[in-house]
DNA sequence: AAGAATCTGTTCCAAATTTCACAAATTCCA
DNA sequence: TGGAATTTGTGAAATTTGGAACAGATTCTT
């Protein structure tokens, strides 16, 4: 894939996920061509900024017409590098992980969830959504046997850097982390967190400060 | 609660999300006092980012000293405006929605889920988590008799809109909308999109190409 | 076929955000 | 008590990000 510049802020991959959702809905809806002023509106952003967003990785609409659809779709997947499957750990098979393995929209999207691993002897050997869940000591074996290459972590806080640590140890690529808690990964590990209570603090904060404005 | 500043960026908003549970666990750990420096590099920022972060809301440190981390914490929760209870609605009570129920950790921090609402007449009247699931019709009444603010939509993405005008209908404040589908709302209503597949994206990116660049 | 209309890609500028650097405040210690 | 050692709060500099504007490419219309 051809990344034209260096760096690429965050803020652009978050919203190129965006485009891929609205666009996605305007096929749904049947709409084969688009311009940067309407997804734009849809998507709650400047026209331009989309224009400069795709320009990091190519170009991929038509000047007077505006981008094909399911073209830019498959381009943008492309740049994000989700053309492919990815292979996933869950590590941490409760109320959160069992949504997320239940959820089929992950697989549909590409990421497959191929291990389903917990500490609790109760749970090991249990069948959830056609996965059995094995001992967390099996994540080194079957990290290479099943090429898993993102661990998902949702145990409880005080032993998300225990889940880390294993997955590191298997030889993980990338780890996104449901656990309020920082953990420690060595560098050329990619790390996401994903903090619920982050919006929920957002929202509080607006309502209560935004129109309490007098 | 003084707010200082007119604007305070959606990055610093975050940025204290983290600040919070960086803080609570050096609690945990008996820690008193806490210097910029230290609290920066546990949460992997610039120590000035966090002293300009806070100082949008007030001055809570000490000089020469650094800050004391219970003071510190309520400080952050007034700024936030988490220093009270807020109400939340829950709208769709399938896979997501249960995991959310289920979890103590919400009104430990002061969001209580008082209402779980679906459309679904075999759910309706089932006890989750002591919490009787009753149907979406019933929000207005619902919203008013028990004070609700926050509504969290956890329906699939085509009845994310329908959702969130039952919310807005019945008087809610703000939104977050766990659905993969963008909604309209007024302009007063606050809305949160909590995306997962944003993560995921992110971390494929990433891996794929932080590492393979040759 | 020519000119009007449309819409992208990109340059340039403005605004916002982050980082640096240091004066001011506080504590510690001799 | 005074001077060294810390560490905050903040103004100024540097960097990053977002937006306006327009040249260049394409289609539409007559
Ligand atoms: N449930 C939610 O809606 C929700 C929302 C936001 C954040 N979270 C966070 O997600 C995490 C999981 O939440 P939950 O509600 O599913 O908790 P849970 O207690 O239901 O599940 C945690 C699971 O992790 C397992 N576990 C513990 N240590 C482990 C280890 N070292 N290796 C493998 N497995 C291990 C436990 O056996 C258990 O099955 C928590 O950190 C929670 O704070 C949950
Ligand atoms: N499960 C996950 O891990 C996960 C992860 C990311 C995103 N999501 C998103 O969260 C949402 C919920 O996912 P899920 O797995 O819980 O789905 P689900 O199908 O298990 O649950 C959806 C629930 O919403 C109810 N519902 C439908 N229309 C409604 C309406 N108009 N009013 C009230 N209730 C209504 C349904 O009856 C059902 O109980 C989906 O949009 C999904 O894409 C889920």
């Amino acid at each position: 894939m051809a990344v034209k510049s260096e760096h690429i802020p965050k803020a652009t991959i978050a919203r190129l996920a965006t485009y891929i959702q609205v666009l996605s809905e305007f096929k749904r809806e049947g709409t084969d061509v688009v311009s940067s002023e309407r997804l734009a509106e849809a998507c709650s952003v400047n026209s331009s900024q989309i224009r400069k967003d795709l320009a990091y990785f190519g170009e991929f609409g038509v000047r007077g017409v505006g981008y094909y659809v399911q073209e830019l779709i498959t381009s943008i997947k492309r740049s994000l590098g989700i053309d492919r499957a990815w292979n996933c750990a869950l590590v941490g098979v409760g109320n959160l992980g069992r949504a997320l393995l239940r959820h089929r929209e992950f697989s549909r999207k590409g990421f497959i969830i191929r291990g389903a691993f917990d500490c609790d002897p109760y749970k090991i050997g249990e069948v959830v959504e056609g996965m059995e869940i094995v001992c967390s000591r099996q994540l080194p074996a079957k990290v290479k046997e099943l090429g898993l290459e993102i661990g998902v972590i949702t145990t409880p806080p005080e032993r998300a850097q225990r889940a880390a640590n294993y997955l590191i140890g298997a030889g993980i690529k990338g780890i996104i982390n449901f656990a309020p808690a920082r953990i420690a990964v060595p560098k050329h590990i990619h790390l996401e967190y994903v903090d619920f209570f982050h919006y929920f603090y957002a929202a509080a904060f607006h309502i209560r400060f935004d129109d309490t404005r007098d």
